[in-house]
DNA sequence: AGTGACGATGTGACCGTGCGCATGCGAGGA
DNA sequence: TCCTCGCATGCGCACGGTCACATCGTCACT
């Protein structure tokens, strides 16, 4: 019969100290891995935890050491399905290497607001912060704030200085043109992100550099907002003019929106018309027609994150990762004219 | 100039109180909104704190208080559209709260990794925890383990004394049947959830409740996985058979693949076949036909979950929602026949 | 005027760890 | 044999808050 008055007290080191016949400073050298210590030692201290059920307190050991082993992650990009499958990686492997992670997510993007985040997060002792904000300003911000803390960005920085990382937007978005520029199509439209956003940017620059290397006329991109809803009022649009054949975009729900548009139009792709995404999320093999689109490795640009910020914050050498290779998934939205 | 050593130790409590002239004790009061302090001597602590640009270490209060101010999420459901809406929400509301958010991904849902989780988070001295693992044995474990915490799971249970909550799921899949009832199919197939999924049954639940309340057929559900990848290749089993006219898929990444399926296979939806998902994800709108499906507030049941839990750690009355409605949104994807 | 209640503040202990330093003990070299 | 050194362990304090209790002055009430 247990009641709210019988918040005993969970043990603490020293109850454990006192029914192994230790001290507790002893105890605490065993739950450190202190190579000095007896191998009997160990196991009978060993064995009184297991007896008690103790549980060090995170919170005294965060006090007295003043590392808290929590990450913090600073997200801006709310239930896409990108970043939501690198912070699910990141968590498992800071989970792994014995962090936990808080989690903060950003309203809106003024500098304010990401002041406020950074210092919620570092009140809260956090060890490091992932950021996964990817607007240009966000990254801006942060460098102006010269936070105490060790940081890592997820996306493509211009300047080399702020650590960061992501898979090659630029060459991403190049080899999904040159592939339609292969097939023949010499009109072609980006469909492009927010101004703000650093992948926005960089996807842009790759459609604009595949053309001009092949010498191809470009068009001033269309400013979307990632959203499929957005997708289809362009594809509508757009149908009025036909001084095109083929359309990138920036990513697969504006697509997606985008082929719904075109069809409501009575423009067929790829008869008409030949489109290509970018993110290859899970519904893109499925929807009509399949989508062409370039993939990215979410989970494994989170674990390269964690493994960069655990170095900072360990102070050992920061492994150096080439950029992260993305892939085209041919599929039927593309054809050649 | 700032270097490592630097680290001089951030103002505390005690410097506050020194620079404003009064005893710590008073500056824990104006921290912590006592009644008992004089408007002038809150000032000056105040001012004191802003020019020292002191903030409260949280392992401290944690230490002393035994509360975290930390809310644990144990989920077990990755980068799955309707989850990851119902986190942010819950992450929003929590922080708004002023309480901090820590998730824990579960990889296997075998007892003794929910109790590894649940005993991860209670080292963390987090104060209660939300639960997003669908499956029926998930909720069994924590039943059984007497977790000594407050908890929140998600789903709708089919006991009501663990505190749980989610939309209607039973009510949603029979409006969605009655739907397709109403436009004159009879011969209506149920692509299902896995078979451990809380949710999985309940929409299986209002499917056959609403058959049989309409004197119709049955037909054994066929079991999925909740992925595109499953629904297309269940599309294309299916259409061999044509023994039916209509399918509710119990969610939409299902749906989208059947779709896809019957289209490979020759099936023309809506023509031959209506389709009916469960979720209304944002890209269901868009594919092609358009989906119509059964929509859910992700939001709203993450939102509701804080404040249940909140009101548990408070010790407040539990307030006691409704179950949440959900919504049929007509589209393209089921007509009369 | 005396007294009790209450408001405003201070004092010291305590929460559960890790760290610096001291201590005891046995092994090995002079 | 004595001294030194390193291993194994213990002692007390510090970390930065909050809590229980003490103190002191003011004001209303008898």
């Amino acid at each position: 019969m247990s009641n709210a008055s019988d918040r005993a007290r969970l043990p603490s080191i020293r109850d454990v100290a006192r029914l192994a016949g230790v001290s507790h400073q002893t105890v605490s050298r065993v739950l450190n891995d202190h190579p000095s210590i007896r191998p009997e030692t160990k196991s009978k201290v060993l064995d009184a935890i297991s007896v008690l059920d103790y549980r060090p307190n995170l919170a005294a050991r965060a006090l007295v050491t003043s590392r808290s082993n929590v990450l913090g992650i600073l997200s801006a990009t709310i239930g896409e399905f990108g970043p939501t499958s690198s912070i699910a990686a990141i968590e498992d492997a800071a989970r792994e290497e014995g962090y936990s992670v808080s989690t903060l997510n950003l309203g809106d993007t003024t500098p304010e607001a990401i002041g406020n985040a950074v210092r919620q997060l570092s009140r809260e002792q956090v060890d490091g912060i992932v950021v996964l904000a990817p607007q240009v300003r966000v990254f801006h911000v942060l460098r102006g704030m010269s936070v105490e803390m060790p940081f890592v960005t997820l996306q493509t920085a211009s300047g080399s200085d702020g650590v960061s990382l992501a898979a090659d937007q630029v060459a991403g978005a190049k080899a999904a043109t040159a592939h339609l520029i292969s097939l023949g199509h010499t009109d072609i439209l980006h469909l492009a992100g927010p101004q703000d956003w650093i992948e926005a940017e960089s996807r842009m620059r790759g459609y604009l550099d595949g053309l001009r290397e092949a010498d191809l006329p470009t068009f001033p991109p269309i400013r979307g907002d990632w959203s499929a809803d957005f997708g289809y009022f362009a594809g509508k649009e757009l149908s009025r003019r036909r001084d095109f054949t083929a359309v990138f975009a920036a990513n697969d729900l504006m697509a997606i929106g985008l082929l719904h548009g075109f069809r409501d139009s009575g423009l067929r792709v790829p008869h008409d018309v030949s489109v290509i995404g970018f993110d290859d999320i899970p519904v893109a093999a499925h929807v009509a027609p399949t989508l062409t689109t370039v993939h990215q490795d979410f989970p494994e640009i989170g674990r390269r994150a964690v493994r960069i910020l655990l170095a900072q914050i360990r102070g050992e050498q920061v492994p150096e990762f080439g950029q992260l290779q993305t892939l085209l998934r041919l599929r039927e939205s593309a054809v050649s004219r």
